[in-house]
DNA sequence: ATCCGGCCGA
DNA sequence: TCGGCAGGAT
């Protein structure tokens, strides 16, 4: 079966029917478990014909789970498949990760963007075990307040790891729903999607599920125009180019190198100290930049 | 409401 | 050339 006939058909040709299946899922008619199923089928039916084979699912490992789940924010997956399995080979568990500097995770890191997130699973593992005993918790309420974690995050990586029935949301899954069962609205709010998530959930293999609703979402977007589009929760990012992060990211990839001097420092991104300052700042503040003699350098 | 990265497919 | 990405923190 190719891709183009496992794909589900566009949302005039649903079966059931959009409607039909949006007013038995939010009603408590007594036989919506029909239409549960049914779309339960179309899900499932396309991840059997079409589950993309990624490193970070042939491990249910905790620690591996999180890592590619902090990677994967924000970042397309055919990114994240480079860096999750050098980044592992580097740093296999939480221990080895804790005790590393972190000038050599940002140099694994380079490239994949939001360095942040590099400093904040470092803290992760320090903190999984000074608190922890070695162990990632497994309930999302604990996991959302690790340093770098929300909600969306905790949630899936209970979902992922621990194999727990969590409700979250992120642009692939919102994409599924929006696509079929607000095929028409402009402007869909997350409250209109979860009660949706929930009652179509399934509570036996979540890990599974979840790893469907990805892969159809990222499918159905190469098929459509955006579903998540048409979230509420939908905004554009402002521009890279020319920007104070362009220069941060610049600071930093010098700094990978050797430490330097604020004159030289501007002389390798190209801009007057003046300009460097600020963001070196706040550089600091994040903890990725150190000062010490005249010279930065990343700790 | 803003900031945070960098790349790649259309 | 540009949109958009398995979001989070302030």
């Amino acid at each position: 079966m190719t891709l183009h006939h496992s794909l589900p058909h566009p949302p005039p040709k649903l079966f059931p029917s959009t409607d039909t299946l949006l007013r038995i899922l939010c009603s408590q008619r007594p036989f919506y478990p029909t239409h549960v199923a049914a779309f339960r089928r179309i899900v499932l039916r396309f991840y059997r014909a079409a589950a993309r084979d990624l490193p970070w699912r042939r491990s249910h490992s905790p620690y591996h789970v999180l890592v590619s789940e902090i990677m994967l924010q924000q970042t397309h997956v055919n990114r994240v498949i480079h860096f999750f399995p050098r980044f592992i080979a580097a740093f296999p568990d939480f221990h080895t990760l804790a005790r590393a500097p972190l000038h050599r995770i940002l140099r694994l890191w380079n490239g994949l963007g939001y360095n942040r997130r590099a400093l904040a699973l470092k803290h992760i593992a320090q903190i999984v075990l000074s608190h922890y005993h070695g162990n990632l918790p497994s309930s999302p309420s604990l996991l959302a307040r690790l340093p770098g974690i929300g909600h969306a995050t905790a949630s899936s990586i209970a979902a992922f790891a621990f194999n727990l029935p969590t409700l979250f949301l992120e642009t692939n899954i919102r994409s599924v729903f929006i696509h079929y069962f607000f095929p028409l609205h402009k402007k869909v709010h997350d409250c209109q999607l979860l009660p949706l998530l929930k009652l179509t959930l399934d509570r036996k293999h979540p890990r599974r599920w979840y790893n469907a609703l990805m892969d159809l979402g990222a499918t159905i977007k190469n098929h459509y125009p955006n579903p998540s589009r048409r979230s509420l929760s939908y905004r554009t990012q402002s521009p890279f180019h020319g920007s104070p992060r362009q220069l941060r990211a610049a600071i930093l990839r010098t700094l990978l190198t050797s430490p330097a001097s604020l004159a030289s420092l501007a002389k390798a991104c190209n801009t007057s100290p003046h300009s460097l300052y600020p963001i070196l700042h706040s550089l600091q503040l994040d903890g990725l930049v150190s000062f010490s003699r005249g010279r930065f350098f990343i700790p």
